[in-house]
DNA sequence: TTCTTGTCACCTAGGTGTTAATAT
DNA sequence: ATATTAACACCTAGGTGACAAGAA
């Protein structure tokens, strides 16, 4: 079983309607659907995203397998999978195997657990041996500047990187953004998201 | 086969006699041989090291698994085989796997390759399997503080992270140092070298 | 006296949103 | 009008030797 790090601060983030960044920059791994077929736009005078047409043709359905892999299960258990290397690009000729999104367009990761079949014949098994796993709360837009001027709030507020652009003193923001605010965490944003953790079984 | 990286600094580290600094902080790995029983000492008036005394009692001998082990052959081809994440330590209670040193003793890198054999008594093939690469221009001696200033000085003009303590012009360094000086390097200091690069058979 | 440790300024390397310019 | 790109200042994270203070 597994289990998402962060989830009040995805949570959060969904009740916005999360956007990622996608630049020329999920054995376990992840991979990235397309959940409909439509193309999205973002209106500003309701603060809300809209349908705009049909999607543009599809992106190579690149996977992106966790570093650490393969390794054993008791390796996994050890400690929290992450997957802050994951890089988005919405260049189709991309060489540095980054997963590529179509921009304005919407996505829900998928976290995916393969048992390494030793047997000959771990093709028939293929099924039994393959495990998804899919939190709602991570879904997002992917997009080249942010829309939603409250998801950039969000990010300045919970990104150690984009400290700079932060007004309120940062020792403060985790007691005052709002009661029970999240701390700070170690790594979240432009595209670069812890998803899941492995649960005691 | 196996050929030494950047054999020129080596070279020239060594004869000086390379110091390598220790502190709280090379399947294919990298193991320290202590090739003499002996302390060290280092005689400032004429700037060399000498032998002082019986060894202190030998360091937990721990290896340093290259962070790629395993990999396939054809993978290890590929790239330079990099340890720069090697550290020494002069803690006996080490818990963060560093490779345990006696200050002031003198040091061999071992460079190892072991084949992983699929045969079920590979233990009877383990002499063949294991294949051993020693490149004597890397030995150094273990100290808290360097103790030869022209190492210190040779470290200062290699390494990109000790920029801040070069008094000419860093630009000017490559071509001015001496004729034929070698370029900077990537990563080359305080137990970060790289030691070993494959060679097409 | 000799050796070791901790703190510091100074770097490399790379992750942030901003902004202005550009492309569609 | 909308979407994308590239350069930028500002961060985190961590690798350097210098230096002062401490330990053996």
């Amino acid at each position: 079983s597994v289990q998402l790090e962060m989830k009040a601060l995805w949570d959060e983030f969904n009740q916005l309607g999360t956007e990622m960044i996608v630049t020329k920059a999920l054995w376990v791994h992840l991979h990235m659907h397309n959940p409909a077929p439509c193309r999205s736009r973002y209106a500003f005078h309701s603060s809300s995203w809209l349908v705009a047409g049909k999607a543009d043709p599809a992106t190579p359905g690149r996977v992106h397998y966790h570093p650490d892999s393969p390794a054993k299960g008791a390796q996994w258990m050890k400690q929290i999978v992450s997957f802050d290397k994951l890089k988005l690009t919405n260049n189709l000729l991309d060489d540095n195997g980054h997963i590529i999104l179509n921009s304005m367009h919407r996505y829900q990761p998928r976290f995916h657990v393969v048992y390494v079949d030793p047997r000959k014949d771990s093709e028939k098994y293929a099924e039994e041996n393959f495990k998804t796993f899919v939190f709602e709360e991570t879904r997002f837009t992917a997009v080249t500047a942010y829309q939603n001027h409250r998801i950039t709030q969000l990010k300045i507020a919970s990104n150690p990187f984009a400290k700079g652009f932060r007004d309120c003193d940062p020792e403060d923001w985790p007691r005052n953004h709002r009661p029970g605010a999240l701390p700070l965490m170690s790594a979240f944003a432009r595209s670069r998201n812890p998803v899941a953790s492995p649960t005691q079984p």
